[in-house]
DNA sequence: AACAACCTTCACGTAAACGTCAAGGTTGTG
DNA sequence: CACAACCTTGACGTTTACGTGAAGGTTGTT
C-alpha cells in the first residue's frame, strides 16, 4: 500500500503494437492493416513514431475481431458498422467540453442511433441464422420420422411419392 | 389431362448450369468453382459433357449460398459442414437398394448425426452473435442512462469515476 | 446443314485480407 | 554508448473466391 507507485498506472496506459496483438489475438500486420483501411487510429504516437494504443483502442480491436470471427462480417461491413470514427472522436471531445445540456443530448442521441443500427444489423443476421437452424431442425425431424417408420409399421403409405428419395444423406 | 405429356416432367428434371445459376442466384463460375473445390458434383453429364443438375443439387447449392451469405462461413467451413459428399451419395444408393432394416437404420442414424453436427455449429455461431447483441444492448442502456441523467437531476454522483469518459460515441 | 445460343476446359486477372521479408530508425537496459 | 529487441515504412507474395476472356465443342431450331 505505498502511496505512489510507478508500475501499473492502468488508467492512462499506452501499449505498443505487439502487446496489443497479444492482448487481442490479432497480428501486428492485421492491426496495421485495419489502420490502413480506416478501421482505427492508434490513440497516440511516440516521439519515434511508434504506434501507442489505449484501453478504448483495445476494446475496439476486440470488437472488430468479434465481428470478423464470430459474426463473419467482411472488413468493409465492419467499417460500415463502426462508421466514421473521426466523427465519433469529434463527438467525444465536444461532449466532454460541452456545458450545453441540449448539445450533450444531441450527441448522446447520435451515439444511440449508431448503436441501434449495430443492433439491427446483428439481429438481422441472427434472424437469418435462426431460419437456417429451423431448416436444419426440419431435416432432422424428417429423418426421425423415417426412423420411426422403420421401427414401427413398415411402409405406412406405399405409393406416396412426395419425396423422390428417402434422403439418407 | 392428357395421359402422356413430354413437357414439365418435374420429377426427373435435369437443368443446365445457366438455369441453375438463375434459380440459385449464383454465377455459373461460382457453381463450377464449388465443384472444383469439392462442394458438389452435378447429378449427371450430357453426352456432350454438359453439367446436368437435379432438384437435390439445387437444394444443396441454395444451402451453400445461405451458409456463405447469411451465416458468413468460408467455403472451407462449408465444406466441413457438408462433409464428404461421396460418402453421402454412397449412403443414398445403399439406402435405396437396401432391403435390410438394420442397415437402413444405420444409414439414417449417420445422416442424423451429420445434421446434428450442422445444427450444433449453427447454434454455436448464433450464441456468439447473441453475446454480441447483448453487448450492444448494454452499451445502448448505458447511453440511455446518461440521457436520463441529463433529463432528470443533473450529475447524481459527481466524483464517481467508474467510467473514465461518458462515452458519447 | 446452318446457325445462334448454349456449353466445355484452360488460363490469366482481381479484390480482400493479410504474410513476409528488407532496410533502417527507436527504446530500454547494462 | 553499445546492444538487443522492438518499431517504422515500403513492397512484393499468398490464399480465397471468384471474374473474364479465349478457343473450341454441343444443342435445339430453322
Amino acid at each position: 500500500m505505498s502511496p505512489q507507485i510507478t508500475t501499473a498506472p492502468d488508467e492512462g496506459t499506452l501499449l505498443r503494437i505487439q502487446d496489443v496483438a497479444a492482448d487481442t489475438g490479432l497480428t501486428t500486420r492485421a492491426i496495421r492493416y485495419y489502420e490502413e483501411i480506416g478501421l482505427l487510429e492508434p490513440a497516440a504516437r511516440s516521439d519515434g513514431a511508434y504506434r501507442l494504443y489505449d484501453a478504448s483502442d483495445l476494446e475496439r480491436l476486440r470488437f472488430i475481431r468479434s465481428l470478423r470471427d464470430d459474426a463473419g462480417f467482411s472488413l468493409a461491413q465492419i467499417g460500415q458498422l463502426l462508421e466514421d470514427e473521426a466523427a465519433r472522436e469529434r463527438n467525444r471531445r465536444r461532449f466532454r467540453t460541452s456545458g450545453d445540456q441540449t448539445e450533450r443530448r444531441v450527441l448522446l442521441a447520435d451515439a444511440t442511433a449508431r448503436v441501434d443500427r449495430q443492433i439491427a444489423t446483428l439481429e438481422a443476421k441472427r434472424a437469418r441464422l435462426d431460419a437456417m437452424i429451423a431448416d436444419a431442425r426440419g431435416r432432422r425431424r424428417h429423418l426421425d420420422e423415417h426412423l420411426a417408420n422403420l421401427d414401427g409399421g413398415p411402409d405406412p403409405h406405399p405409393g406416396e411419392g412426395r419425396h423422390p428419395a428417402p434422403e439418407a444423406g
